[in-house]
DNA sequence: GTGGTCTAGACCACA
DNA sequence: GTGGTCTAGACCACG
């Protein structure tokens, strides 16, 4: 369900926290929901205990999950969000180094959109629910 | 022209390659245009040489400038590059980073869109050339 | 009469300790009044009996509470314990944390006060009885 | 300057950022003044270097400092915090646990004032400087 | 069993 | 030199 590239230059527990809240997106992973623990989740990508613990402290300041010692980490239901002005910056900024680049070798705006539309239906769950 | 955020957590280096790119696109930047040297740049910013040498190395692995010896770094002329199926892949993965950071801070894929327009009209050059 | 919530990152123990030790001030539970069993509670919070057990003893321990073999647990009469050195500085420490998380969201003195003397009107009995 | 205790029940990290805090509350520490290297304040401590970098990372995710990758940590200028509604209702139950200790002890409302009253005095700088 | 903390030691990218 | 990441292995409190 989760698989992680040891050889991307992006961290492991980043690419951890991005796939879970993908699958959360997708609607894979869904509210309530227990969560692998950390030793479980370690074992199976493999990697270390302390990478993926790091993973989920990530995930649970930002509300993604929320964990009960002794019980384990579950999905945390109804992420209401106010737009972060500074997030809104940082995402901003990011996108446009995207576009450089895909401009740079050669990809154009269609392409792109192409691209965009295609990643938009990965992460948007069949059964749409209202927010 | 070029303002670095030494604060930023991307690296300077990278800072410096992403906006000399923009400014190509721009149009801003003209090819055979000769940059500015390493210290000078580097006295700009302000910043450290070693980082903008980095940056210039960076740059000219990717043919974007060229450098002749004795006489300084040169924009190179006409980007034609084939689209590399590594480099898709990794904006494709950014790309979707994006997105799903986007969506969890409750930024909807219309305003994904509006921002998108933005930035293309941004690194667009006001004399459309032919390629 | 005692609400736990299992998410908050304070042991459940810790807050069974707590609620009690509140209400006793509060003059919701009276000296010899007879607490609910270990599994009766346990039932109605609800969580696992061991956790109840260790509630009451560390309650227990800190003389709140005193048990009779075969009958059940009871409130303890009259609070007159001295002022603990280590106590106090415990305290002290508590609360300067406290005060300077405020201070750090932006909550002032005056904010603080008007806290701390709600605070003070929940916990104190209606009917005020002379220790 | 910073002194932790490793006997405390509270993490050394958690201590580490309390400390910090509370020092540039006092105005010992000032905006854009260089902390202590990760290393070098794990020699001073002394704790381990994974520790103390803990604590920073957390520091920085607050916004207390921050940090530029090659040169250092520093301490962030202008904190101008909302309020938080949730933190503010962390901080008041934290807070009416400290009191119910307190009471429980034997430490009245008066006690207690004088408490505050004085790590107010501590916690707030001598030129007191308009926000 | 669970998550939380800490240590020791390693490697990397960056300035 | 700096901070950032990762591994291996340990101990603890909690339920």
């Amino acid at each position: 369900m989760i698989t992680i590239d040891p050889r991307s230059s992006t961290p492991i527990y980043q690419q951890i926290v991005d796939k879970i809240k993908e699958n959360i997106l997708r609607g894979i992973l869904l509210p309530d929901q227990k969560m692998p623990s950390v030793r479980e989740l370690a074992r199976l990508l493999p990697t270390n205990p302390n990478t993926v613990q790091k993973a989920y402290r990530e995930l649970e300041r930002q509300k993604v999950i929320y964990s009960i010692r002794g019980k384990g980490s579950f999905i945390a239901a109804g992420f209401k969000h106010r737009i972060d002005q500074e997030k809104l910056q940082e995402i901003t900024e990011n996108l446009k180094h995207c576009l450089v680049e895909a401009h740079y070798v050669g990809i154009d705006q269609n392409k792109i959109q192409e691209i965009i539309n295609q990643i938009y239906q990965e992460i948007t769950p069949i059964k749409k629910r209202s927010k």
